[in-house]
DNA sequence: GCCCTGACTTGGGAGCATTGTC
DNA sequence: GACAATGCTCCCAAGTCAGGGC
């Protein structure tokens, strides 16, 4: 890739231009990573193997941080129905990153026994000097007071040999031996990625099985014989890479140094943000004051109608003004879709200058009174650890509970009313008359029928005492079985295939006259800043469609009406007027410590509300997430006391203070969500704290099998070898118990929070999620990018998110056409494969001097000049390669969802800071929404890292 | 201390739009 | 231009976690 004199901005105006982060002579030089700060225009960074990263595997790299290596391949597992086998080796390699962390150890770190710490590595980058006798699954490890607690999970693999080829669960290595807890050990591994601290399991079993299953419907396993790790958890499935670079001890000491030492680059502070002055909207306010003191009248919580003073003043804090979410008035035609990607990046930088500065608010005396009470009120203990107890949950810039000042918006838009077709179904083979709103929930079902869920005895039970109560006692339909809902599953149909045969000229005429109904709604005005409602759309009515076994699936989600809507809307501005004429809304709320513009309650569980928020581009939004990364990032600064803390614990006399260390352990290693309780109205999945008897099984001498439902019913499902005293400490809790029995008897979410808050000023479970994940990404990148094409650097983001995505177990359905589109591009090799070896073969002739014959068609093939033959035979080659490497892809992502990581869990500036350092268009990586959604992070310094 | 509510984030899939291939 | 593949956005379900009430 050039770079020379290549703009750093585009300075244009031009929507189109693809928004790369290079360098010009104009602007800030990108100092090499290893050279620190550098005038050149040029990068010069570490003379690494130009291989692909597929090809990586098994190249020792001067890199202190192996990379979550290629996935070794694994075994027969079971496997969700609907599975197919892949039988390629190509399929295999890709299969095998389910898991098996273990295999991740490079070689030479494997051999490397040195003690150079690498707790500051992300997991994913961890060694694990020990190899031979750990295995993990999923992430598990426990490298406190080893060298990779702050390496992301994807890299804390080592790699050693497991032989198990029965197995059927994938291990990973983990340290085995207990560890003596060495504070002062000059451990990195505490800020390794998780990834990166498993042992990797070279040669590890074609046969061990920790496959992703996705179960979200189904949960039963449909065991595979063949050897494909597509269906294990994700969890499992790290990309091992065996031989990859290992860090060298020398640069090991690096990881405990601040970071803004480790990377200085020398002329730091230099704005790369891009400068255009027409997008810097004015930050007037259409006449309502942005800095007005908007009266704190506000209810709480909704549906409290008694509260208004005090829950208004409940969230108040001291006020805390860095507004740094950007904040942008919208032009109206501005549609934040279609906002340049150059405009946002001025978001963050010009934002800053342009905010409208939000108020300082001052404690009312009630609300200070109200606190001081609280404070009297708090424990001996809650005293104690009361500066890391604070609730840190605004964002910033939210001036304490205040979230807004003036708030205006439109209310909410329903969906059309049911227009009845008229079709009739069967019963008993006779039509059946139904009144339009019978016919409505019909319809609802009918067209549901060629679902998964028209075949669960659930969804049909409740859908069918739900429809019962609309047709009455004496309707004649009695029965579902005697229910042919056919004739207007086809009516169905017909429509879809209608609307499938609109010219796009109608197709835009339809999108352009819901536009023009809509447009109303799709804005709010927060401040003055006009910004982009996400969820305008009140929800229609339809059959609940639960996730896993959820048991109220099937139910009616009956219409919502403006009756049971509340809005929230600024005391002196307008309330929305009710587009049903003849209704209002159900209540008008002012409450500025909320971000909500309206609620409902959801009319599947009446205690679950609905709400409309800002879209996630908005500034309220990005200052709320913007936090939530600073707080992951802060967690790196605790996370090696963190692990010496709870690793103290294991061995704990008090079962609480043990179960608190080991759950925070699991939480750590294998990015297990925290586990709050479920009601029995609710699918039955569990988190950490919430295991039970039955999803942990000891596996002796000291590996841990997890087999349980995740958040949407997911499975994770995962061997990990872990520390012999937390395997210890879970075979005695599990002891005396039956399956069903809580593994964690004496640890709620609650009481873990509490504790985790005691450690570090906002810690909560879902903290290490985030800060596990974005370490990961930020050392993946960091170790593997080079000075290749803008592929090969995509290609290395891809596989950095797929080690995330693995490590936080987002799986997603193999798509129904996988199979039929891998066959089409082998066919299609194969066919380039036969085409190069017969040019080769008329070359060789050629050279001889012989004939070339005829050629398929029967007739004389065309002479060519054995120049353009080989020139021919490279290009088809190219492709081949191309090919080989698209299908790669393919099968190596097909269970793997990149995005939840991307949008949920990946601090943006790092990946903005790569784009910018290695000139790739941030736009390859972010998709428009994602951009908007991450304005305030795309003025972040080069050199940024988490 | 427990239970419950409220507010917010996280998550996968459906379906639509765009892009690629022939 | 037709069709398929791919990518993106929207939808809404399902989590997390703080805080209030008793």
């Amino acid at each position: 890739m050039s770079v020379v004199n290549p703009p750093f901005y585009d300075d244009n105006d031009d929507d189109d231009t693809p928004l790369s982060f290079k360098r010009s002579s104009t602007s800030r030089p990108a100092p090499s990573k290893q050279e620190g700060a550098s005038a050149n225009i040029t990068y010069v960074r570490s003379p690494k193997a130009a291989a692909s990263n597929h090809q990586r595997n098994g190249i020792n790299g001067a890199s202190r941080s192996p990379l979550p290596l290629k996935p070794q391949f694994t075994n027969s597992n079971p496997r969700p129905s609907g599975y197919v086998q892949p039988n390629s080796s190509v399929e295999r390699s890709q299969k095998s990153n389910t898991v098996d962390k273990s295999k991740m150890k490079r070689p030479h770190a494997e051999g490397n026994k040195s003690d150079d710490s690498d707790d500051d590595k992300p997991l994913a980058f961890r060694k694990k000097p020990d190899t031979k006798l750990k295995k993990v699954v999923a992430g598990g490890e426990n490298a406190y007071d080893s060298d990779d607690d702050h390496k992301p999970l994807g890299m804390n693999i080592n790699s050693a040999k497991v032989a198990s080829n029965n197995s059927t669960s994938k291990t990973v290595l983990v340290k085995t031996a207990p560890k003596t807890v060495q504070p002062d050990d000059d451990s990195d591994d505490d800020h390794k990625p998780l990834g990166q601290r498993f042992n990797s399991a070279k040669g590890a079993s074609s046969n061990s099985t920790n496959k992703p299953v996705l179960l979200k419907s189904e949960p039963k396993i449909v065991q595979s014989d063949d050897d494909s790790e597509d269906e294990k958890p994700l969890a499992s499935r790290l990309p091992t890479n065996a031989a990859s670079k290992s860090r060298g001890s020398a640069s090991d000491s690096e990881d405990e140094k601040p970071l803004s030492a480790r990377f200085s680059r020398g002329t730091a502070g230099t704005s790369v943000s891009i400068s255009n002055s027409k997008d810097k909207l004015p930050s007037n306010n259409k006449g309502l004051n942005n800095n007005s003191s908007a009266p704190r009248n506000s209810v709480k919580r909704p549906g409290d109608n008694n509260n208004q003073t005090s829950s208004a003043l409940k969230k108040i804090k001291y006020s805390d003004v860095s507004v740094s979410g950007s904040v942008k008035r919208e032009s109206k035609d501005d549609d934040s879709n279609s906002i340049p990607v150059e405009r946002k990046l001025t978001l963050g930088e010009s934002s800053k200058s342009k905010l409208p500065v939000k108020n300082i608010v001052k404690k009312s005396p009630l609300s200070v009174k109200k606190d001081n009470k609280k404070f009297k009120t708090k424990t001996k203990k809650a005293m104690k650890s009361s500066q890391f107890s604070k609730s840190l949950r605004e964002p910033p810039g939210s001036g304490g509970g205040k979230k807004w000042s003036t708030l205006e918006h439109n209310g909410v838009i329903f969906p059309p009313l049911y227009d009845p077709h008229g079709v009739k179904m069967l019963y008993n083979g006779q039509p059946v008359e139904l009144t339009p709103d019978e016919e409505e929930v019909a319809t609802m079902f009918a067209v549901m029928k060629d679902t998964e869920y028209a075949t669960k005895k659930t969804f049909i039970d409740n859908f069918f005492g739900d429809w019962k109560k609309i047709l009455g006692k004496n309707h004649i339909i009695k029965k579902f079985e005697l229910c042919d809902f056919t004739p207007i599953f086809e009516w169905h149909l017909r429509e879809k295939e209608k609307k499938k045969q609109m010219t796009s000229e109608e197709k835009k005429a339809l999108r352009e006259e819901k536009l023009k109904q809509e447009e109303k709604y799709m804005w709010a005005v927060v401040d003055g800043v006009r910004e982009k409602v996400g969820n305008f759309r009140v929800e229609p009515p339809g059959l609940f469609r639960g996730r896993g076994e959820h048991p109220k699936m099937g139910k009616l989600k009956r219409r919502i009406r403006p009756s049971d809507i509340t809005i929230n809307i600024g005391k002196d501005t307008p309330v929305p007027e009710c587009p049903i004429e003849g209704e209002s809304w159900k209540e008008v709320k002012h409450d500025n410590t909320v971000t909500w513009l309206a609620f409902w309650n959801d009319p599947i569980s009446q205690k679950d509300f609905k709400y409309v928020f800002l879209a996630a581009s908005s500034s309220l939004k990005g200052q709320s997430d913007k936090e939530k990364y600073e707080k992951s990032r802060k967690l790196k600064d605790h996370i090696h006391n963190i692990r010496v803390n709870y690793t103290k614990d294991f061995k704990s006399k008090d079962v609480s203070k043990k179960q608190i260390a080991v759950a925070t352990y699991l939480i750590d290693k294998l990015a297990l969500r925290a586990g709050n309780e479920k009601d029995d109205d609710e699918a039955d999945t569990v988190g950490c704290c919430t295991l039970k008897v039955d999803n942990v099984t000891c596996v002796p001498p000291n590996k841990l099998q997890f087999d349980f439902l995740g958040k949407d019913s997911i499975r994770y499902f995962n061997t990990v070898e872990v520390e012999l005293p937390v395997y210890n400490a879970i075979e005695e809790f599990r002891t005396g118990k039956k399956d069903g029995d809580a593994v964690f008897d004496k640890l709620d979410t609650t009481k873990l929070n509490h504790h985790l808050k005691d450690l570090m000023p906002g810690l909560t479970a879902k903290v290490f999620r985030t800060y596990n994940a974005s370490i990961t990404l930020d050392a993946i990148l960091h170790e593997e990018t080079e000075d290749g094409t803008l592929l090969e650097k995509i290609a290395v983001y891809q596989r950095a998110n797929k080690e995330v995505a693995i490590i936080c177990n987002h799986q997603r359905a193999v798509s129904k056409s996988h199979d039929t589109q891998m066959t089409k591009l082998n066919e299609k090799i194969d066919e380039l494969k036969a085409q190069v070896d017969e040019l080769n073969k008329d070359l060789g002739k050629m050279k001889r001097g012989k004939p070339l014959g005829n050629g398929a068609d029967g007739k004389p093939k065309r002479t060519l000049a054995p120049e353009a033959i080989e020139k021919k035979i490279s290009q088809i080659e190219t492709k081949i390669e191309k090919m080989e490497m698209d299908k790669k892809t393919k099968e190596d992502l097909k269970t793997v969802a990149l995005g939840t990581s991307k949008i949920n869990y990946l601090d943006p500036r790092i990946t903005v800071a790569w784009c910018k350092t290695h000139e790739v268009p941030i736009e390859k990586i972010f998709s428009k929404t994602i951009l908007a959604k991450f304005g305030w992070a795309m003025d972040v310094e080069p050199d940024f890292r988490f």
